[in-house]
DNA sequence: TAGATTGTTAATCGATTAACAATC
DNA sequence: TAGATTGTTAATCGATTAACAATC
């Protein structure tokens, strides 16, 4: 959960109708997203079907808060049983807008890009690496994953002709500044940042950094408290 | 923001007190990690003083909240210039009682495992990558990191030998339940999950599943719409 | 029918925000 | 002094939850 810049407007079914064009309020939009993560994964454990109580479970998310945010597009369970996971997976997608594929572009073809073109965290969700870069001359021309390694030289014009919208840094910290200027300049709108760079960017480009160790200090915290 | 089963008591500091040994709630332990998250970047930037304006952009954070969640444990910023960067690491880190070293048990010396091992993101905030596991025997023996790879086989008394809190998952989805399990016997409570799998794990034992292609999601329905 | 689980209401509680005095 | 930024109040709004009827 992270965006707040952005105005939210709240859909709340209060009124009956469910709400339609309207955006999601942030909150809604996370939660939605966090669904769908654990439906993903339940489907590829062959889970048909799944109660809100079980979604609760796996994603820490009150029970009735769940049955709440679905109940608001429509009546996707069936009382005494629960929500089918493949229906329920593909109206998330359609509340999200999110159904279609999505092009993203790697930079780093070190052990964390390498990771990340080899497995298919990405792929589930309908994102492509169409694209991986490095400076190291000598990984340019390696296939990694489905794609050669390209020079970062190439980088703005691969991302015109491929129609990136994302961009992964997978760098080393010194190198991340850098590359986010040409991805804003290439005109990527959302980055997601591996390094431990703080970015900045124009207001108009989201930038997403991971932080594992901070996820970790969370848990943490609880267990020692 | 995710373990909503714990219990919260709110400190909120509405009577004047620091709210001295009591539990933060949910939304304010994860704002402060996040915090921390930025404040750590920054001061290895060489960054000395930093707003809560400053603060509010890179975490979408508002900037009122941030003073707010600040100033219910203490008076830590100087009106006109701002918080200085390492003094607001530290009380954070007292603040979230993180402060010590925590060790950790790294499953996986593939691609991603060896990212995790030879990058400084835990390290940054206190955790040792202590161990580091295989189940394939030619990569037992080999150095990563500062480590030799051990093989699965020396967990339970290797968890036990060096006091390990967190088990970290960086393993494909079908072998990543069966290590849980051997987390959980060897009395690992915190478990980060990188793979795909969904865990089942006793309700004392908290799962954090990493996925950026659903953050990914997220931040492109912002996007999007 | 009996058990389970959804959909929904109503009440509460915490988060968020604008505004501004205090002060560096 | 003038500008900037914190600390804090007060009001609003959304999230959360228990409870329960509806229904599979």
């Amino acid at each position: 959960m992270s965006l707040e810049e952005m105005t939210a407007v709240i859909p709340n079914g209060r009124d009956g109708g469910s709400p339609a064009g309207e955006r999601l309020s942030l909150g809604v939009a996370a939660r939605l997203s966090r669904y769908l993560q654990v439906l993903t994964q339940a489907k590829k454990m062959g889970k048909e079907t799944i109660s809100s109580h079980e979604l609760s479970e796996y994603t820490h998310v009150n029970s009735t808060q769940i049955r709440r945010d679905l109940s608001g597009f429509g009546k996707f369970g069936k009382r005494g049983v629960g929500y089918n996971v493949e229906s329920l997976v593909s109206q998330i997608r359609k509340i999200l807008r999110t159904a279609g594929q999505h092009n993203i572009a790697l930079l780093g073809a070190g052990h964390l890009g390498m990771a990340i073109a080899s497995s298919d965290i990405f792929a589930d969700h309908g994102f492509r690496v169409v694209a991986i870069f490095d400076v190291d001359p000598a990984k340019v021309g390696v296939p990694v994953g489905s794609q050669l390694v390209r020079h970062t030289a190439e980088l703005r014009q691969t991302v015109e002709e491929e129609d990136i919208v994302v961009g992964v840094l997978a760098v080393p910290g010194d190198a991340a500044q850098a590359l986010a200027d040409e991805l804003v300049g290439a005109g990527v709108k959302i980055i997601f940042n591996y390094s431990d760079a703080l970015l900045a960017v124009p207001p108009e480009v989201t930038v997403h950094t991971s932080s594992p160790a901070v996820d970790l200090l969370y848990a943490l915290y609880f267990y020692l408290t």
